[in-house]
RNA sequence: GCCACCGUAGCUCAGUCGGCAGAGCAGCGGUUUUGUAAACCGCAGGUCGUCGGUUCGAAUCCGACCGGUGGCUCCA
């Protein structure tokens, strides 16, 4: 007999043997009926399996449970793969787990899928439920179930098993095994059968690499998702579709503040007044905060000789992701055009127009001719050697980051260790290349500001710094509400693209480390995040359709110092190497504005308000009261607008309204008598009449504490 | 960069089978003088992303390019 012991506390006594859902049926009809799975000691199973053991802790898993939801949308994954490959049987399936909201199932298929196909596909899975079919598993010894794949020749689904733990492989057979029904390796576990999948729903189509290797073959990844039920669906989608009208380029658009030009260039951000307010705003905040730690603003050129970015390590490192650089000499740039030549290449020798361009170059440097061109070298190679000829030649980088102009004027004099830390701070604009593919709004562009600084300090020093670093991020995250963020530490992993020492490496990681601990903060530790010169702690928030998005960040660097060969005199007279910190706590101000419009759906605090308040007439009559009312606000000082249109008051107060302009003042002829402004919020709160100094007071109280605080709650007791 | 989809007036969008390019909002002119989320009338506004092709005829079909969107890859 086994003890199978229950959520509530309660257990029951079951023959050995006895399956999951023999339990189930003994306990409650309904239970039975609903469950789709039950985890068992802690691990999800089917409702076929059998328990074994003297006791076991067993509980019910629905579609309601989020793990029953996961299960069934990992059968919803099965169900379509069998429907896509009924629809085009050769079809090779490759990979399909669960993700946040859904699944998808990676195939190898020459047809693209579109939107319309996703139809034939519901259409044919709807038929798949109907049959009701069950989820049977089979267990395998692996090697048999290697031979059975080996004969089925998929090569997805071999490594796939190859890539498996333990001595056997399962697969599922969704109906009868050896009639025919769709069969897959899969580790389980399934719904009992193809009928308890939910209400689904085939999301959309797209590219993905087998592995995520940009190397290897691409496949065609189908989205999917199930719920419970069709309302639970319904649901879901609905609030996707709300939260959409979030989306920062929406809104951007929508309320003026930015806009991207294509004849500017994409990922080039134009900052509309009212957009420039709202960074201008958080640029005062932000300077102000720096120069209360002991932060010195400098300012330092956008461009710069590509000589600085080759002791930096960023050129050539990062060449594919900076914009082309600008070299002085017609060899350099000859040399730059035969790189473009030999990258748009992907044979395995060199085309004409490369032999054709390297004569032509060779003809007048006798040493590039000497040095020959690797004509019948893979591209690989041949990309090599004009890398090695590039870096002899001078030119000019568009910079892609900040932090070597800010090593220059630490290393333009002399430092005792009395003066460190040191902290050099610029609203740094940098641009960089990046791929088209990967442009959007605000969140990922080609040009952007960092709030960037550089601290360099004693390596005794290197934890108080960080943990100061640690503070502020935190701090400008509070400061506009964003509280919804992880903290992610990225340290190297063993890839090839780090540069400096191992020690370095050691002493940066535990520094991190150490730092990330004292503040008291979650983390998450993540191998192979690192940037290619230190480790780094991140403040990651999502945007309003769940992508993730680095803000602002922390990273030790041990490594700049010593290819810039930085120095400081100790206490013992003797010369030494600082650490560096490279922090900016809002990451990019583009970025940070484009998540905090969604976030706060575009609507503003009083503070950071492009227009704080617009003053409405009410009629002709009242004109030149409102005149004055926006002159006096204009000068208090508030941002404030003048609406004097002949447009009725309603019409006045819903345009306002709609530009989620904080406070609407009213004024007719009441207010003019009085001399008094009618009070109201962007989302309808009436907050009567006020003295217009009164009003200006509350705003500015408001402005001060960088708070939500209402005139009405200001103290002042409004005029009646 | 790769895969898929999209691109029509300043904005949001309609445009059937290939047969004269449409609406609402915004703008401009007029009427109205208005009390808390859309007054009324009129006018103007288009290289249908660009280039090429098919066709008697292209916003519509085909191709290339540019730009955008969603993924993948990348992200100093």
């Amino acid at each position: 007999m086994i003890e199978v012991r229950l959520p509530d506390g309660s257990a029951v006594e079951r023959p050995a043997g006895a399956t999951v859902a023999d339990v189930l049926q003994s306990i409650s009809a309904r239970l039975a009926r609903e469950a789709v799975a039950a985890k068992v000691n802690g691990n999800v199973l089917d409702l076929g399996t059998r328990l074994s053991g003297p006791q076991v802790e067993l509980t019910a898993l629905t579609l309601n449970d989020p793990e029953g939801l996961e299960v069934a949308r990992h059968s919803c994954a099965h169900v379509m793969a069998e429907a896509v490959c009924a629809l085009w049987p050769h079809t090779r399936l490759a990979y399909g787990p669960v993700v946040e909201n859904g699944f998808y199932y990676d195939i190898e298929l020459d047809h693209s899928l579109t939107p319309e196909d996703f139809l034939a596909i519901e259409a044919k899975m709807q038929q798949i439920v109907k049959e009701n079919r069950p989820f049977r598993r089979s267990d395998m010894p692996r090697a048999a179930a290697m031979e059975k794949l080996r004969a089925e020749g998929n090569p997805y689904k071999i490594d796939n098993a190859q890539r498996a733990d333990g001595d056997t492989l399962s697969f599922y057979v969704t109906g009868e095994p050896g009639t025919g029904h769709f069969e897959d390796l899969c580790r389980g576990p399934h719904v009992p059968s193809t009928g308890r999948i939910g209400a689904f729903k085939v999301m959309q189509v797209a590219g993905a690499y087998w592995h995520g290797d940009a190397s290897k073959q691409q496949l065609q990844r189908v989205y999917g998702t199930t719920f419970a039920d069709k309302k639970a669906l319904r649901a879901h989608l609905d609030q996707m579709e709300e939260a959409r009208k979030r989306d920062h380029r929406k809104l951007g658009q929508e309320l003026g503040l930015f806009f991207l030009d294509p004849l500017v260039g994409p990922g080039l951000v134009l900052w509309k007044p009212r957009g420039a307010v709202v960074r201008r705003v958080l640029e005062s905040f932000i300077l102000e905060e720096l120069l209360k730690r002991g932060y010195q603003p400098v300012y330092t050129p956008q461009i710069a000789k590509l000589d600085l970015y080759r002791t930096s390590g960023h050129f050539p490192y990062y060449k594919d992701s900076q914009y082309p650089p600008i070299f002085e000499s017609d060899r350099a740039r000859l040399l730059n055009a035969l790189w473009e030549l030999a990258r748009a290449s992907n044979a395995d020798r060199a085309t004409d127009a490369e032999l054709a361009l390297f004569e032509e170059i060779a003809k007048n440097h006798a040493d590039l001719s000497a040095a020959g061109y690797p004509a019948q070298a893979p591209m690989d190679e041949r990309l090599k050697r004009i890398r090695v000829w590039l870096t002899q030649e001078d030119g000019y980088l568009l910079r892609p980051m900040n932090c070597p102009h800010h090593i220059r004027i630490y290393a333009s004099e002399a430092h005792s260790y009395r003066e460190l830390p040191i902290r050099i701070a610029e609203f740094g604009q940098v641009y960089r290349y990046e791929q088209s593919g990967e442009l959007s709004g605000m969140t990922r562009v080609r040009g952007f500001c960092q709030d960037d600084a550089h601290l360099f300090c004693t390596p005794d020093q290197l934890l108080d710094e960080v943990a100061g670093c640690v503070d502020m991020a935190k701090l400008v995250l509070h400061v506009v509400g964003l509280k919804d963020y992880r903290v992610r530490v990225g340290l190297r992993d063993d890839s090839d693209k780090y540069i400096g020492s191992a020690e370095n490496w050691a002493r940066a990681q535990d520094a991190v480390l150490a730092a990330v601990k004292s503040s008291g903060m979650n983390y998450a530790v993540e191998p192979g995040e690192a940037a290619f010169y230190g480790p780094k702690i991140d403040f990651i928030v999502k945007d309003c359709i769940g992508r993730e998005w680095q803000l602002g960040t922390v990273q030790v660097d041990y490594n700049l110092p010593e290819r810039f060969d930085l120095k400081y005199i100790g206490d013992d007279n003797r010369e030494h190497r600082p650490v560096m910190i490279h922090r900016a706590p809002f990451g990019s101000l583009e970025r940070f504005i484009g998540i905090l419009i969604e976030h706060l759906a575009g609507a503003f605090p009083l503070w950071l308000a492009p227009i704080q308040a617009r003053v409405c007439s009410i009629s002709a009559k009242s004109k030149d009261y409102a005149q004055w009312v926006y002159d006096v606000c204009r000068a208090a000082p508030l941002r404030v607008e003048l609406d004097n249109s002949d447009e009725r008051i309603g019409s006045k107060i819903r345009d306002a309204a709609l530009m989620k302009i904080p406070y609407i003042l009213v004024v007719g002829e009441q207010e003019a008598a009085d001399k008094t402004v009618n009070v109201r919020t962007r989302e309808g709160k009436q907050y009567g009449n006020y003295a217009l100094p009164q009003f200006l007071a509350a705003c500015a109280v408001e402005i001060a504490t960088r708070g939500e605080m209402a005139p009405g709650e200001a103290g002042q007791t409004p005029p009646t």
